[in-house]
DNA sequence: AGAACGATCGACT
DNA sequence: GTCGATCGTTCTA
């Protein structure tokens, strides 16, 4: 099966993040394939970068995982009652990662709509927002800290090119345009509250 | 041991 | 738009 490989993850962080967008990611759960194709990401890079976990290289049990290879997920809990999915970049040992924040389903749709929401109705408002958020992404691919540090080369969660690669048909390219701005929720990180290292597509008119 | 806080979400006004 | 839920992680002492 083919998929994104070590050294995709390997390179410049903020890269990486623009990379993903339209990349599909994939979760093998209960013997099916869970499938999102990714709209939205943000960069944090240890290095430079107060909001990140491993600002200046800081090492506690929680941001080991950043320190591992490229190519790993960094899942962590936050809020007390929701997870947030991330892929370990740059060289072993510089910790970074990109925060998937956002993903379009593609395949296993009902099986996350389970997950999503169990027994509630589907409303317009919940497929509206199925998995526009990282929590959400989290609860639909059932990943939680318990999946924190799969390598993404093995066979449970990776990413690829496209759905071909999961044998689902090509998709009806859409014009989309690559869009950045500020990240969510990092007001707190002084200077780097305005790095623009959040990137996503949109749809053009 | 205790306190403060968070890379969010959904309900509600 | 506001706000509460909820608990692991981190830091202080």
């Amino acid at each position: 099966m083919a998929r994104l490989s070590r050294e995709f993850y390997s390179g410049n962080t903020v890269e990486t993040a623009q990379n993903l967008l339209g990349k599909v990611l994939v979760r093998q759960w209960k013997g099916r394939f869970l499938a999102g194709r990714i709209t939205e990401t943000e960069a944090y890079i240890g290095r430079c970068d107060k909001a990140c976990h491993a600002y200046h290289y800081r090492r506690t049990a929680r941001t080991e995982t950043l320190f591992l290879a490229p190519g790993h997920a960094y899942i962590y809990l936050i809020y007390g009652m929701y997870h947030c999915l991330n892929f370990v970049t740059e060289p072993e040992g510089e910790p970074a990662a990109v925060l998937v924040r956002s993903v379009e389903p593609v395949a296993g749709t009902e099986w996350m709509q389970q997950l999503r929401y169990g027994e509630k109705p589907l409303t317009a408002y919940r497929l509206k927002n199925f998995l526009n958020g990282p929590g959400k992404v989290c609860q639909g691919f059932s990943l939680t800290r318990h999946e924190n540090g799969l390598d993404l080369t093995g066979d449970t969660l990776f990413v690829c090119d496209g759905p071909e690669d999961i044998g689902l048909p090509a998709p009806i390219p859409a014009k989309e345009r690559l869009c950045s701005g500020p990240r969510i929720g990092v007001d707190y990180a002084e200077e780097a509250r305005d790095f623009p290292w959040r990137f996503w597509l949109e749809k053009e008119v």
